[in-house]
DNA sequence: CTTGACACAGAACAGGCGTTCGGTTATCAT
DNA sequence: ATGATAACCGAACGCCTGTTCTGTGTCAAG
């Protein structure tokens, strides 16, 4: 009889059909497969075998397994068609004159009904907190930090800053909330537009600084059509 | 003895709570959780009752069941704390004076060294095909598109365009690719920055124009500092 | 040729888990 | 009061499924 014997030390045919296929089955059904479905589609007349090739996997760190849970494994990394989503709020629009709205401490993001799902793998390990909260960018008035009509801003709530860091502040003296770069000088704050194309807002130290949040990540959608 | 009743047509206290514990387990164990589970969470002392909440949050469209499977359950829609991920791989850089690499036809994107996660229901449907691929823009040189160093561009790859889709194109006097909104005109094309501060580029119908793909996305993680 | 590692097959075991059924308590309209 | 209905409980049934054990054919090293 025909054996299949590893030449080499890495992954065989078999192993990386089974990948594939835990990769396909749990596309489709959303659940990973049993055992005996991974022998069926992979051609192997055994669970003991599939649940031999498993094990290889697990210690080539392919494959996560939880022992003696029905259909308890997956599949680690960039070969999981299923990953942690953030569900981030958008809890409205922002634009020039119009203050931002915060999310009220009990708010619900089951109940929300706007959200947007962000792969946690984008987001620094720090940010992962439930309390991130999204907004939709209305009209040209972020166009100085880069950002344009329709972009939506991921925040993170804050009422004090970094330098360096890009934060939504509320300028009382022009009614608006809007985006910058923050930094702290020695006789007050500077607050730099993205675009060095635009100039700096300066701020002594006696006037209010209203942060409202920091901006942890800018999504756009270019599916639309621009004017 | 005390008995929860029903109210509201809605979800009851409990039915908010199963569904958290779903939620809740499968962000942990990254596996649905058995019916058994549920209750000892939730204070149910008989699967029967798990069933009979999950029949009725199952009718309510918020949960979907695969019936006789282990654990074959999982949260619809907004809930799901695990989503389709499209994995988009990262080819390369483009700054100024480079060209931008084309994915190979072959590109299998299990071997890829760089990739980026994005939310399946962040792309339209549209583009939810495999060829997606994605590049890191390095320095200024994109800042009329309101993009950032650093940014993140996820293109479908493209050798024409419509009125109104922003391109990546090929600009044979200047020596480098570059990201504009195309528009035909009668006489040529336009290539319009994203920034009205920009003023765009002509291009008579001779010239050639040498496009490599459409912007569908555009992500900037602002975890890093700025200058 | 012997030995041992490897790649399998098949069967049996045991626990996990969904399902179902008979029964109980509380609320409410009639 | 009374019946209907919704919200439970507990136990039993039985399939699903991971695990384990015994055995076999292949191949390369000693």
């Amino acid at each position: 009889m025909m054996m299949m014997v590893r030449k080499s030390k890495g992954l065989g045919e078999r192993h990386q059909k089974i990948l594939e296929f835990i990769a396909s089955y749990q596309r489709e059904y959303k659940h990973p497969p049993s055992i005996r479905e991974i022998g069926e589609h992979c051609k192997i007349s055994s669970t003991s075998v599939v649940n031999y090739y498993l094990d290889q996997l697990e210690k080539e760190g392919l494959l996560e397994r939880d022992r003696k849970i029905s259909r308890g494994m997956r599949l680690v990394g960039n070969n999981n068609p299923l990953g942690d989503l953030l569900r981030v709020p958008v809890l409205g629009v922002i634009q020039a004159g119009e203050p931002i709205p915060i999310p009220p401490s009990d708010f619900n993001p089951f109940t929300a009904e706007d959200t947007v799902d962000i792969a946690a793998s984008l987001m620094p390990s720090k940010e992962k907190g439930k309390d991130l909260f999204a907004l939709q960018v209305q009209g040209d008035s972020m166009i100085d930090a880069m950002i344009n009509d329709g972009d939506i801003v991921v925040l993170k709530p804050a009422q004090e800053a970094r330098n360096g860091e890009m934060v939504a502040v509320w300028l009382n003296d022009r009614n608006e909330t809007t985006l910058k770069y923050f930094y702290k000088e020695k006789d007050g704050y500077r607050l730099q537009p993205a675009n060095p194309a635009y100039k700096p807002i300066l701020l002594k130290k006696n006037e209010p600084l209203d942060i409202k949040g920091k901006v942890v990540m800018v999504i756009r959608k270019v599916d639309r059509l621009a004017v």
